[in-house]
DNA sequence: GGATTTGCCTAATGGTGTTAGGTAGATGCA
DNA sequence: TGCATCTACCTAACACCATTAGGCAAATCC
């Protein structure tokens, strides 16, 4: 009997492909022994259990969402930057949805704390450097823009935003030119009552 | 044998505060006949099945929402619109994180648009009637506080912002700030390049 | 080329979702 | 009040997913 030539590797990547393919949520270790003509008992050797195996296509998926991130906004400053890594955020969302849903699995703090999630953080602090903001507002904008882009993302792929005109499409770069006025007033805005 | 006294209305009703308990994805035909009691048969007398049970929940997570948002924006105009409104969502969301998931819920869009989904939606406009906004800006602006508002409170929840200064409390009504001085600056805006 | 490793298998168990058809307690009507 | 009907809940059965234990044969190592 031929061998499938099973790899945590090959899993994990099948299983991220299955993912955008019918959803995060229907990624189970029975549809994956399946694309790989296999018992599922087999995949056990390769995959802790389910748990592990939608831990690892989170991780996939953080990696990949902070690669992009990183290729966004490196040699770009201000408005720039922050096109550019919104872009690359929503762009990975729309083109790899089951992976972007994925990247919000909840993982266990050390699980997360060795994760891209950090890095592709730190891409969002970088970006705010063109915009010389002074702690605690840094922080404070990284969250704002954190939430802005995945509340806007995970309206739009949820279908949120489709049954009213205009389309999201144009919503999206009015909100970055929002935010790019907001965080280019921020300084000022702390002397608020 | 006593009868358990089964009712649509208070299976929907018992699976919200299970989904509080365990989280909206742990919400299961069998656990809820469990709490009543009853073997899992009997409940399809009442719900359709495991979708048709989570849609009513989600259904009603939608209308408490939307109740939570309408008390909030009434008699109130501006900042205090905006901040009220926005401390109903996320006070929904931190007191009822499984139904605030469940209004998340993904509906056909007959059952959406028969929701409170648009009702709340409503309320949102209402709020910005104090800014003055026309269209299309007012519908981007709808849209502007969607996103912050759901990708905050659901960063929050998954524990985003737990891990590091400072608390996510204070970022809040930062954020609120600078949204409200944003949509005051949003008429002249319009002129961008 | 024999020993060992290991990749995939069979078998078994328990949980969830769902349907079909039965029974007993509640309800309606004379 | 007693019978007929209705219906709320039940048993039984099946399909699918997750997981573990233990077996066999293909690959690998010397």
């Amino acid at each position: 009997m031929a061998r499938a030539g099973l790899t945590t590797q090959r899993l994990v990547q099948a299983g991220a492909e299955l993912a955008d393919e019918v959803g995060f949520e229907h990624v189970t270790v029975s549809e994956l022994a399946r694309r790989f003509d296999v018992k599922v008992a087999s995949l056990y050797s390769h995959v802790k259990n389910s748990h592990d195996l939608k831990t690892r296509i989170a991780l996939l998926a953080l990696d990949e969402l902070a690669d992009r991130a990183a290729d966004a906004v490196a040699g770009r400053a201000g408005r720039d930057a922050l096109t550019a890594f919104a872009d690359a955020y929503r762009g990975y969302a729309t083109e790899h949805p089951g992976r972007y849903t994925a990247a919000r699995y909840p993982l266990d703090p050390e699980t997360a704390a060795a994760s891209a999630g950090p890095r592709h953080a730190r891409m969002s602090r970088a970006l705010l450097r063109g915009y010389e903001l002074s702690e605690p507002d840094e922080t404070h904008a990284v969250r704002l823009l954190g939430s802005v882009f995945h509340g806007f993302v995970s309206l739009e792929t949820v279908g949120g935003f489709s049954h009213s005109a205009p389309d999201a499409g144009e919503t999206w770069p009015w909100i970055l030119d929002a935010l790019d006025a907001l965080l280019r007033a921020v300084p000022s805005s702390g002397q608020r009552p």
